[in-house]
DNA sequence: CAGGTCATAAACCGATCGGTTTTCCTTCCG
DNA sequence: CGGAAGGAAAACCGATCGGTTTATGACCTG
């Protein structure tokens, strides 16, 4: 195998990712350094500290969130299609063992301080999933793309949060709450094309 | 004045859900004890632990949850208005300083165990909200009582988390969402009578 | 006044926190 | 082979964690 060979960096991103997934922020650097077989001396000789490690973390977690959430760019399925994708994965994820929500929402409340580092990275790729649902809103027509964008990741983090916490498996939950919102908005299951806009 | 002649139990009640709503489950036993003016000797005499108080702290406030958040009880408006009456209530509360979202959320996904003493009287609290949206769908005739309880939640806990973080202040976001979902369920503005329920 | 009851303040406990430093061993390169 | 570099292990730092204990006082009752 030519496993193994991941840097120490690398190691320890993803021991604080998933440390602090499961267990909270408040996960010990030592418990960190274990997991990631890497000494705290490295540890520090790489990061600043253990908020820095924290927010990088989250910030080198932010591909893996979107691939795993948003469709392909440009994929010529209509806006509607494209933000039940989304849903559709939140429902798919909440069902693998060790889910826990989305986490950039966990760090947001566990860390009261809005000014905290990894509150800060974690509040910017959330903004960027705001962005997304605007983006498709204006895309398939909606009445208020804003609102529409509003309601759409109050779903996401209200069904995640649930989820995460065990106290709704989101079983017929999502499919019916955002058809029902998207038809509100007027936001149809076609591309809304310049010309049809004239019309 | 006649103040302060709060018991030593009380105050330390208190101060733990001031203290653990603003800094989170992680405070410490001695900030608790000088914030209710109480001795560390006196707090392990009036509660088995730290974790004991916790709850019974969140046990003790459901009661300021309940009435700040519910309409009363019979209060003869139709089901429709009393739903809509605990979002503006929540809608009201976001806009107050020091709000921090749903304190019962929050202990849940901060103490990641659904064991803990203080994680199951959040879990039980929010039960009983939970129960009431699905009596009122259930009163008010909704095609799916369940599944527009679990919605009603899912904004609930959505809308106070995001407002809780400081990334959504609510304006214009509550109403709009809650009628689309009461529409869409067919739950009217009137209550559904027995007879009315026959035709 | 004597005696008991309560609560406070503060010392104390072992464990752990985030972070630093020292020591040692491996690996690579000439 | 010699020497520089990197990282692991672990001791160590002061501070704080949840929790216990001791000592001191204030208050009530007889």
């Amino acid at each position: 195998m030519t496993t193994e060979a991941k840097p120490t960096r690398e190691r320890l991103l993803d021991a604080a990712a998933t440390l602090t997934y499961r267990d909270g922020v408040n996960v010990g650097v030592e418990a960190l350094c274990k997991a990631a077989g890497v000494s705290k001396r490295s540890l520090y000789q790489l990061f600043e500290s253990k908020d820095e490690l924290l927010a990088a973390s989250l910030k080198e977690g932010a591909g893996a969130f979107v691939t795993g959430l948003l469709p392909p760019a440009d994929d010529g399925r209509p806006p509607r299609d494209r933000i039940m994708h989304v849903f559709a994965q939140v429902e798919t994820q909440a069902h693998a063992p060790g889910f826990r929500g989305c986490r950039y929402l966990a760090v947001q409340i566990e860390l009261k301080d809005p000014r905290h580092p990894a509150s800060r990275v974690a509040r910017r790729i959330k903004r960027n999933l705001l962005g997304f649902f605007r983006a498709e809103a204006v895309q398939g027509g909606a009445a208020d793309p804003e609102l529409l964008a509003r309601q759409l990741i109050l779903v996401f983090d209200g069904a995640s949060a649930r989820a995460g916490i065990g106290v709704d498996t989101l079983k017929g939950l999502l499919t019916p709450t955002v058809t029902t919102l998207l038809d509100a908005a007027g936001l149809g299951g076609t591309v809304r094309t310049a010309a049809a806009s004239r019309r």
